[in-house]
DNA sequence: AGCGCCTGTCTACGCTGTAGACTTTACCCG
DNA sequence: CGGGTAAAGTCTACAGCGTAGACAGGCGCT
């Protein structure tokens, strides 16, 4: 019995492959923090030697590339969206809900490209800016305006989560509790304001403040470039 | 000779301090990256025991909070400037000096807090935070919307810091070169756009594009505040 | 002079990533 | 079916990490 092949199983033995691996990755990150994943841990959760890894990652650090990647592919763009408005936002939306289903590889989607210079990135963290840039294309920017409304947009967006990010707590009961709690540890007399804010920044709503300020920032990039091409072609 | 104390150099074996622990700290992070800071190899640059360094700090993540705090203990803040527009802008670009001055520290600023509920922050982060809100208030916010332009506000700053760091090569001859040969390497039919956008990738305005992001930003954020009051009164 | 506390040192433990040699397995071809 | 080859997985080992806990030294106070 128990035969060693074909059983569907993960503690069985089939065989290893990249997306198995990465997936498996993730799943412990989620689960327990980008510090619970080790070579070690990692080759246990998958019930093989550690250094059987190294077949389908060559590096820690590129397990971890490899977790970003298998997260930024997750996000769906239509770059073929007439309004490329609406489409930046829903991006902006679906994201911002990436995000919060894997808070723990944020920090990984933020920093390794840190380190990375761009045309060495994983492919999969780049399409994005591409299908981005088609989009703005598609709209009738020109390249390089294109490129600066992008860095504004996705600068604004990646701030915004790791903003929203640093504010969340699991429990939105818990939050204001904790929250009085931490405040109340801050010195009276250097925090008045912060300490007063603790009922109001229990009740952050995040998709609510993303929007607006995405819609500040698109209309005004919008104004601002068509008022630039208004005014070189008189 | 060579007396034992009552020398000035760092060599000599003057008393350890929680200053002079982080400023070491701080300088081989600079120099070496996060990864050179290790207690070991802190301690070695200091000439005392690795051990030693626990005196002065509770742990490597608390050391590393404290070289969070230093950095940001540089950005000055005035939070009784009238023009609060043009305050926000300066500490703005105030900030973002300093992240190009300290680019390895970024990851810190940005991931600790991550992890670390805002009430047990280092008090030298969440100083900003409260100046803000002080120079807010005084433009005449309620603390509400005080917080709700400080949240776009810092969100977008830390966004665009990211994303400049992100593309930012030291050697700016080299820049364009490497981004040439770097996006050489993606594939042709997949990113058409990334790679045609080589020289204009390569001239990045850092401070420009910050700037116009704020003036966006700012003046909108006004103008949805200064209606939402008005309507709330009529 | 003597007590006590603070600073710094030492040793040791369990954990990490990963190089390099090795064994086992899967598959293809005759 | 037999044999050979390339890939997949394993084993051992090493240098380095953070840090607990026991200990030593010196300074300042009484």
């Amino acid at each position: 019995m128990n035969a060693p092949r074909a059983s569907g199983r993960t503690p069985a033995k089939a065989r290893l492959s990249r997306e198995t691996v990465l997936a498996k990755a993730l799943e412990l990150v989620d689960a327990e923090g980008l510090d619970a994943l080790t070579m070690r841990r990692l080759g246990q959760e998958l019930g093989r030697d550690p250094m059987s890894l190294y077949r389908y990652a060559e590096n820690r650090a590129a397990l971890l590339d490899g977790v970003s990647e298998l997260v930024l592919d997750q996000l769906p763009i239509h770059p073929e969206d007439p309004d490329w408005k609406a489409q930046l936002r829903n991006i902006a939306h679906d994201l911002r809900m990436l995000a919060l289903e894997h808070p723990n590889v944020v920090p990984l989607l933020v920093t390794r490209p840190l380190s990375t210079p761009l045309g060495l990135r994983p492919l999969g963290t780049l399409r994005p800016l591409e299908q981005i840039l088609t989009l703005l294309a598609s709209a009738g920017f020109q390249p390089a305006d294109a490129l600066h409304v992008y860095r504004a947009y996705y600068g604004f967006l990646y701030g915004h989560i790791l903003n929203e990010l640093q504010e969340y707590v699991v429990d939105p009961e818990e939050n204001e509790v904790l929250l009085r709690l931490g405040l109340h540890r801050l010195p009276a007399k250097e925090f008045p304001r912060l300490r007063a804010l603790a009922p109001a920044l229990a009740e952050y709503d995040g998709a609510r403040e993303l929007d607006q300020g995405l819609t500040i920032l698109l209309s005004g990039l919008e104004a601002q470039l068509s008022r630039q091409v208004a005014g070189s072609t008189s």
